[in-house]
DNA sequence: GCTTCATATTCCTTCTTGCGTATATTCTCT
DNA sequence: AGAGAATATACGCAAGAAGGAATATGAAGC
């Protein structure tokens, strides 16, 4: 009764369409909030209260950089959340959004880099 | 924006302990509700209840045999559901709880068959 | 110490979810 | 038609989630 609560931990932090979108930049590499921001062109309270959520269920960890906090995916992510993480990556492939997503963060890397924290290289795989 | 809508949906669904439980064991063949109330010991409002929510967002499909009605997963389940399925079945695998509802299925399974609805073959995949 | 920047937290409202009790529906059999 | 079995729905409630506005924290630079 344990290990089953892991599994639902993690689809509950995979049904909100935010926060989708936030794992899915993550598995392009790590990345802060602002960045966040710039590419969902969502508010920052929404952002970082999801990412939040996240941290606090164990999805994503996170880094004091100065003034930024970088995100990134577990480096040792168990089973379940691997496993997840591939079948997401594999249904986000095709998908509109998500290639929109992927697409932003491209074009804004350039710019990020200028701006960011060393620990902050989007684009690059963590 | 909308088939992504899909996939949370799906993940919508799998993010309840019980849902979980019924998707997992529909994996094994299709149930009819009286035989999930067995099998995982909660009344049957729970399981009607969860059951039509996963029925009005396509997770299982149902059929009325007689006094019963007989769920199944869907027949050509899409790739997001497909993947997420098959994901869920690798995860489940070692887990405890889905183990002991397997268990209690494959026990349970010759009582059922003496009183069940021709459609309803629990422990055959369908 | 004060300001500024990046991020987090609090408060409040609205909406959804899950559960249980009770009742309704739908079919079968006589 | 009436009874009984299997399943579904309605209602009320408590809890949680999501969003926005405002405020707080924490680090950096002068």
């Amino acid at each position: 009764m344990h290990s089953v609560m892991e599994l639902i931990k993690i689809y509950e932090c995979l049904c909100d369409l935010t926060r989708l979108r936030l794992i899915h930049l993550l598995q392009e590499g790590p990345l802060c909030v602002c960045h966040f921001q710039e590419v969902l062109r969502e508010p920052q309270v929404k952002i970082s209260k999801h990412l939040s959520y996240l941290r606090e269920r164990g999805l994503v960890v996170c880094e004091r950089q100065g003034n930024w906090m970088i995100y990134a995916l577990p480096p040792k992510p168990d089973r379940e959340l691997g496993s997840n993480l591939a079948c997401l990556q594999d249904c986000a492939q095709e998908n509109p959004v998500f290639r929109a997503d992927r697409a932003r963060l491209k074009k804004l890397a350039p710019k990020f880099a200028e701006t960011s924290p060393c620990g902050c290289r989007p684009g690059e795989r963590g």
